[in-house]
DNA sequence: CGTAACATTGATTTCTGTCAATCCGAGTGG
DNA sequence: CCACTCGGATTGACAGAAATCAATGTTACG
């Protein structure tokens, strides 16, 4: 039987789960939905009632500028917890969002609270996955503040397979992303034209092609180089599980 | 008798720590330091042992890129544990080091376990204090990807009052930084000799006058319009602004 | 087959980085 | 007490990157 939460941590440096906390986790599901493609699950300043964790699709976080202008402070991958920051901070600062159709389990708030009083040592695996998103965010910062607009997009990629990987969505040096090009500007602080100029160098180069949602690696170490790609902040874990 | 973790987390919105907790939280503390400006506590990589609280002075989290440039991802303010992300995670992804003097609390990894084993809401704490974190972080990814460089230093500052008037250290307008312009530059993802340019308009501005380490707000309402800010993401205890 | 969303391209402007010099203030030693 | 030095701040000239503005092209889909 395959669980739902099967995903969850997949190939990440920690401690193992038990299969009875594999249980208990795959119990607290409550629900679960089909969402459509951008809709918006969390606004910003909701209480938070219970946590999402996506299975498949894609899904991101951001935050609204006065303009008008989006920019992403995180994108999800199925088994990533979308809002489970929103389980200790009991309201967000920023909202969750579709991007293509995705199925999501739903975990009521209070079921996640009986789990942490049952099982003291799931909780610091769930605080670990919020800890990985933290990671991921400083990643975006340094990927903000330190590279130019073809470093950031590259490394954009470069984070996108391997995350895709670890949860079996990348084998060879393709994988589908079902994101625009105006995604990928909100994602890399960029204006969509600039983006696909990029996209273009990139291609002309010999790194990367993306167009209508795959992406195909060309030459991956040297698409690390130009996004000055490091994975050690995704803790992967090098042990088979 | 004042605690040295009198500051954790006050005045943020949470569910209030019991007098028990706080003294186990005390109690943990084995020793207390006082670490030299610039000085690197601990590097990318390194296993944690132990996790610190900055009692005085100030610190950051910053991330190396290739050509040398720093990243600065956090700048910690009294009352912040600066590494409690290796907590969890085992190992740390960024280096954290001081930018002034400090005096540190030092806890024990294995006493930190043993107070989650028996505090299960004392966890709950802490882990949220991690989330403050992330949602700084998230702030900080805004900021990068959708301010130019005026919004960007305003931003900066308008943290720094509200998370310095937290703790204490800003009662009126002003409030001592020891920052130099290049820290500054670091955080914002800017070149020092832009930030300079920068602090002059501010200050011709008359929004905020920035000398050796003193910051004076001299239009708060202002500055938070150029940086676009607003303290929401900060998890203010109900707040009069 | 028409429409809407997305992608592409070129011309131009704006912003920020780079390079290079100078200045200033605090602490130091003669 | 005064040169000296050094880190940090300041300024100007210039180059380069990305945004903006404005079309045009392409694809998917009802």
């Amino acid at each position: 039987m395959t669980r739902v939460t099967a995903l969850f941590l997949q190939r990440r440096r920690r401690e193992r789960l038990s299969e009875e906390e594999k249980r208990a986790l795959e119990d607290a599901v409550a629900e679960i939905r089909v969402l459509p493609a951008r809709h918006v699950l969390v606004h910003q300043g909701d209480t938070v009632t219970r946590s999402t964790m996506l299975i498949e699709g894609l899904m991101c976080r951001y935050m609204d500028g006065r303009d008008g202008h989006r920019q992403l402070v995180a994108l999800h991958v199925p088994g990533d917890f979308v809002d489970l920051h929103g389980f200790p901070l009991e309201q967000l600062d920023h909202d969750v969002a579709t991007i293509s159709r995705s199925k999501v389990a739903t975990f009521p708030r209070e079921t996640l609270l009986t789990l942490t009083r049952n099982h003291p040592h799931l909780v610091r695996m769930l605080w670990f996955s919020t800890l990985l998103d933290a990671a991921m965010h400083r990643e975006w910062i340094f990927r903000l503040g330190r590279l130019g607009a073809m470093g950031r997009v590259a490394h954009f990629f470069c984070e996108m397979k391997v995350r895709l990987s670890l949860v079996g969505l990348s084998n060879d040096n393709r994988f589908h992303l079902a994101v625009t090009q105006a995604d990928i500007a909100e994602a890399c602080g960029l204006t969509p034209v600039h983006v696909n100029r990029v996209l273009r160098q990139l291609r002309d180069n010999g790194q990367l092609a993306f167009q209508r949602g795959m992406a195909h690696v060309l030459d991956w170490h040297a698409l690390k180089v130009t996004g000055e790609f490091d994975d050690a902040y995704l803790y992967v874990d090098g042990t088979p599980d």
